[in-house]
DNA sequence: CGTTAATTTGAGACCATTCAATTTCGGTGG
DNA sequence: CCACCGAAATTGAATGGTCTCAAATTAACG
């Protein structure tokens, strides 16, 4: 696939949730933007840092962690093309966790100022802005009941919904089938299961069928039975249309 | 105590991180809003719900929950007076989870045409809610940190934490001694562990002086160990002065 | 002062972890 | 194109933290 060098996944994607005009729309494509590729598991912003600029990723997977004292790492949150990996930490000033890239990524990084001064005059794309943040806090919601309360099973079939869900809303894959990246031990850290476990609880959704995942590929063979063991409503995702 | 009969709370705490001038609290204050008073665990907003208010809590404790299809219960995040306990289902729309008051508790309910209106027109204070709802999608992701990545100990030991730290914040309590009306059930249900468990581990936390908590009264003993104990950095609040 | 809610205790079962070893996969260089 | 290498996935067995189920005790409340 081609490299990308402007921000329309970014347009695409809020156009989905807000009724952008095509001057809002030429607006957000006038943003000043540095592009930058990073590698495999590159950090994007660490915790404890001073933002200045906020990262939207134009091609590849990121996700954002937070490390505890002992060593252990929890995943946040996944995040797939068009999404803003870094407007939570680039509004509040200081990064209250860590983003990474999964594989090769390339993001755009908009200086906060930009965005706000966008923002100020322009309420539509305020809005867009604005709900995209809270759709975000929704999603951290769902994790929290997904982590807390979930027994294995649920929670890697839960994982796999959401991403599975946003990949096709943002018009990847086909048929179920699905670029799907993510180690056993990224999805354990999402989970807050073992790599060993993880393994063990993806032998037996194979088992009952319900996925086939392997060299990097995702396929969901019956998606409602997924959606069964993982407890998944995508009310959270607020992308009814 | 009395009862609250204004926003004044609410002007009080943005006050803390945002700068607002006189009019701007004046404005806020003349917000319209009706005054509503909650009995114990009493539903405030449901899921799946449209929303057309945003609900502050004045006076008491309130929680959000989300309830599982087995009928497990995980509480997502606790609310002291002042906060807006109902501010991202209000602007998304539909209610992604339930709120519920904890005790009895003194709401007021602002139209979000209301709130809209003014943040449209008065950037100061847009930036001050959308600071609100960004702060609090920062403390869902601790939160999925917390129950996805520590021990019983550590979790229980860093919700005291949080709540203390915030209650301090806003000036309740004194002498690190706090109303406390959580039950034992409730936290529980929000660090992702049984009753039962959890009535072990604050017994340890107990036996090990670092807290006194019966009759709904919380004293924290040693709040160095305590932040310790719990892995706790305030970072993620973001109330630095 | 009775009644219900909340807390506490005990014992056994189980889900997930730990630790270690093995196999497979993906990429690289000869 | 195959040999090699490190990363990722897989397997096994033993341990352990948390849960489950029940019963007893204590606190809260009208």
């Amino acid at each position: 696939m081609l490299d990308v060098h402007d921000l329309s996944p970014l347009v695409r994607r809020w156009s989905k949730h807000s009724d952008l005009s095509a001057q809002d729309r030429d607006a957000i494509l006038a943003l000043p933007f540095t592009r930058k590729v990073f590698g495999k598991d590159a950090y994007v912003v660490r915790e404890g840092q001073e933002t200045t600029d906020c990262t939207i990723l134009l091609k590849g997977f990121a996700f954002r962690q937070k490390l505890l004292r002992d060593g252990g790492r929890q995943i946040i949150s996944f995040h797939i093309p068009s999404e803003f990996v870094d407007l939570q930490n680039g509004l509040l000033g200081v990064a209250d966790h860590n983003v990474q890239s999964l594989n090769r990524c390339e993001m755009a990084i908009v200086p906060r100022s930009a965005l706000m001064d966008l923002t100020a005059s322009n309420p539509e794309i305020r809005l867009a802005v604005w709900i995209d943040t809270l759709i975000d806090a929704s999603i951290f919601r769902e994790w929290v009941v997904n982590v807390g309360r979930r027994d294995s099973r649920a929670r890697i079939a839960h994982l796999l919904c959401e991403l599975v869900f946003r990949l096709k809303r943002s018009g990847a894959g086909q048929n179920g089938f699905f670029d799907f990246p993510l180690t056993q031990e990224q999805l354990a850290d999402a989970t807050g299961l073992t790599a060993v476990h993880t393994n063990r609880t993806l032998q037996s959704l194979r088992r009952d069928k319900l996925i086939k995942l392997n060299s990097g590929m995702l396929t969901v063979l019956d998606w409602e039975a997924l959606c069964e063991a993982g407890d998944f409503d995508e009310l959270y995702l607020h992308q009814q249309v």
